[in-house]
DNA sequence: CTGTACCCTGTCCGAATGGACAGGCGCCCA
DNA sequence: TGGGCGCCTGTCCATTCGGACAGGGTACAG
């Protein structure tokens, strides 16, 4: 038994945790080593337990998973990562990606492909389904960094973009972060332009289908 | 034996199917006779299955589960139904609730609580969280059916917030609809005032946050 | 020190938005 | 045969939005 893959699973649903233990409880060649429900949880136990692979839903209580993972890289951990998760349009898998995700799985996987994707990720591969991939392929080929599909928010662009979802006017917005309309109406500019919005509304759409804005 | 409550589980995702079927199979009054991934393959199962209690996420692929439940009840068929979702704030919940749904569950919520809630529902209780307890008395309270919270939007309002939603403007939406800019202007103010919303850009938001709108 | 990125501010202007009037047509139910 | 509702259309107008000019300040890396 001393094949076994080590696995840990982090996911703020109990359901899915489970569901996931059960299924891979199933395999003679895994073990779930431990559980996470949020992204501190998911550090911790990480460090604490070194499991063979993470098993990562992006969406945790307490912030983003990406969020863990860039932790764990800090903290030099090499886990090899699979994020788990509900869409495939989140941007977060990108990011995820980058911060060094071997790979991703959507929660609508076939059992047997989670089984396979697992050990391919464990035996050092790496695994993305054809959108993904896809889009990986445009930065390489592009060989920029400058990738229309996987724009980085400033600070500042962020307040405004939340606030700009809440239905307020440059003029509220103003108010709430304390500088003038006109810096406002500089910020949404520059929302629209990165985000290849035509106006306020499509580049809140666009930022949710992105995962680069969550309603609440 | 003859005790046991049978259960359909129904979500489009085999994870969480896979997760209820083994928390609940851990259950000695529990048995799970089918599944369903589908809003169709709900109803047929429950039709052929008629099982004691029927676990039904919101998110069906092929459309609502919510449809799924007001198809059942059309054909008469009176299983009790404990909806099964990720969010509370969905207003497709209290749609189920009047469809005949006995209660809801969160997927986050502790699998002993998930027992107590499908034995309490089988039992021929009902069960609801605080805050959906709290949006049915304000129907109940002010005893009508306008109620601010549960807007009912036309076929055509519908049209218009999902064009909305995809940052056309009003112009765009009229060439789309075949119809003038100034009757989208129309419908756009029906929108604002329905959903409470100050501008398209909260219009749109507001929808998605109670389910009227999804962003695919 | 020079470049770069971020943040902030201004004026001017055409276009889009949303509200306040007002009205017509078809359908269904009491 | 009303009345209600959904859907459609119009004009007028104040406000808002977004773009096209401009520019200045700070902080940080090479």
């Amino acid at each position: 038994m001393s094949e076994q893959i080590r696995i840990l699973v982090a996911d703020d649903h109990p359901i899915v945790r489970d569901g996931l233990i059960a299924i891979l409880s199933t395999q003679a060649d895994f073990v779930v080593v431990g559980e996470a429900s949020t992204g501190a949880e998911t550090i911790e136990r990480t460090l604490a337990l070194s499991p063979d692979v993470l098993l990562l839903d992006l969406a945790m209580s307490d912030g983003d998973g990406v969020e863990a993972l860039i932790g764990l890289r800090e903290r030099q951990h090499m886990v090899r990562t699979i994020i788990f998760t509900a869409y495939d349009t989140d941007e977060r898998i990108l990011s995820a990606v980058r911060a060094g995700a071997q790979g991703y799985l959507l929660k609508g996987t076939p059992r047997e492909d989670i089984f396979q994707a697992i050990r391919t990720v464990h035996a050092g591969g790496s695994l993305l389904t054809p959108v993904v991939a896809s889009r990986l392929l445009r930065h390489i080929e592009r060989g920029t960094e400058t990738d229309p599909e996987a724009v980085a928010l400033t600070p500042r662009e962020e307040d405004v973009l939340r606030l700009l979802a809440r239905g307020l006017q440059n003029k509220e917005i103003a108010g709430q972060l304390h500088i003038s309309e006109r810096t406002v109406k500089f910020h949404v500019a520059a929302l629209l332009r990165k985000l290849g919005a035509g106006n306020r509304t499509e580049a809140v759409t666009m930022a949710v289908q992105r995962g680069l804005l969550s309603l609440s």
